[in-house]
DNA sequence: ATTGAACTCGAACAGTGTGCGACGATCGGT
DNA sequence: ACCGATCGTCGCACACTGTTCGAGTTCAAT
């Protein structure tokens, strides 16, 4: 039955055989790639199931063969992103630098994909990727010297700091997305609201000459400010680790 | 003109009057309240404007005349349960018992209220209380010894670290909001799913010995994880301040 | 009594996630 | 070479969403 505004797209002759030399189908993986490059373009809001058929050249509900739901298909995206974390192997450099490595993978990661920080805290996520990352982190710290509830407690230690703080710059990120602008330049942007606001409901002056940022690279400032955290952080573990080496479960009351 | 269903509703002598010692009509405060209340007991997807209108008792599209936007509603519903943590006063306390009331009452908040998690990373948060929140972390810090860009550096590393830290809880209590279960009951409803994901894909049974968490409490466990974290990263600034008090911005390089 | 502002609300529009059943293509077994 | 069975795609429809618009209502001030 050809299709009255243009009969020829469902010739035979005018129709590739999409049978096998073609797109293989829909894959799942592809539609994963499909949906995390729409959120890196576009926003959270700017995935819908409409849309990402589209962009796959498929109808809209097709992708439901393949993945059950619109949040199944967000766990999928938020792992595959987890895998873009490299985490060092043991014995590859001493613990310090590995967790760093960790952390300021895991951070450049929630940078490079904002829209994962709102997905974070809606489901827990038992995907393959961050098993892995678990897994290395935990050999990582444990030969560190780490040991019983402390091993567990450094390592969601290092990601809730990478997370914590990816969370500050997704919040500039997410909300300027439809500007065009860049993350300095959008983080500008927002100082003088951020003054205005400041000055209204806290004492803003008296800070501002104690930690003037006027001039400055907002992203570069961030970066400074998780290093330092990651430093301090890695200090305080290094001093425990100090004080209870090898020592039994329970944390110096 | 009276209604077909019920032509009394719109009589005169049946309405009661509604003009003054009814509800004082509607107010913005009472409409992010009511906000606040559907979100935290039905989640995030819970919240409609039709379904607030009607708890309201009002009409759905009334709202917008107070608010603008779901957005703006959102915006407002965060700033207002960052009212609820409590950041003392300098002098009241030692700093590190300061920056831990603090720490701690930013996770506890999160944890009431777990939908916020979800909201922080889309955009940056100016309401008044955020700002009374930073102003008087910086002030806690300041009086401390520290200074510059530390300062304001440190301060967000308190408020990283108890995001990222709720991150976790969060996601748990807001994937099993329906099934009635307790936090704990929720986690340990997960636990064997999330080992089964680890001995899929990570040497989990090796680890499982080293940290067997089963027969505690999970609720009880993410406490002493976040305090084992927080005494840590009070230890890594407290060292940092011995070794820079009063000195130049610069950190130690 | 009239005006004008403050406020409410029903109808409508575009867009969402998703279930259902019809359709076709591919393939293993006869 | 045929014939189901299975895999995969897709159009339609449903309930629901956020939001706009304009007509309606109340109330204080002139």
């Amino acid at each position: 039955m050809p299709s009255k505004s243009d009969p020829f797209t469902s010739s035979v002759w005018t129709r590739p055989p999409r049978g096998r030399g073609e797109q293989p189908t829909l894959s799942r993986e592809q539609i994963v790639r499909a949906a995390i490059e729409l959120l890196d373009s576009e926003g959270p809001a700017g995935l819908s199931m409409r849309r990402l058929g589209t962009r796959l050249g498929s109808g809209a509900t097709s992708v439901y063969w393949h993945v059950a739901n619109k949040d199944e298909l967000l766990e999928l995206a938020v792992d595959e992103v987890m895998g873009e974390v490299y985490v060092p192997e043991v014995g590859d450099t001493g613990w310090r630098v590995g967790a760093s490595v960790l952390a300021m993978g895991m951070r450049a990661m929630l940078l490079r994909h904002p829209w994962v920080i709102g997905l974070l805290g809606m489901r827990p996520n038992l995907g393959p990727n961050a098993m892995r990352i678990g897994d290395r982190t935990v050999a990582l710290l444990a030969a560190a010297g780490f040991s019983g509830m402390a091993l567990s407690h450094a390592g969601s230690l290092l990601t809730s700091l990478a997370i914590g703080s990816a969370t500050t710059v997704a919040a500039v990120t997410n909300s300027t997305r439809q500007s065009g602008l860049s993350v300095s330049e959008a983080a500008r942007q927002l100082e003088p609201h951020l003054e205005r606001a400041a000055t209204e409901h806290a004492n803003y002056d008296k800070w501002r000459r104690e930690t003037d940022v006027t001039g400055m690279d907002p992203e570069q400032i961030w970066d400074e400010g998780f290093t330092f955290g990651l430093e301090r952080l890695l200090d305080g573990l290094e001093l425990w680790l100090g004080s209870n080496a090898g020592g039994p479960d329970h944390p110096a009351d």
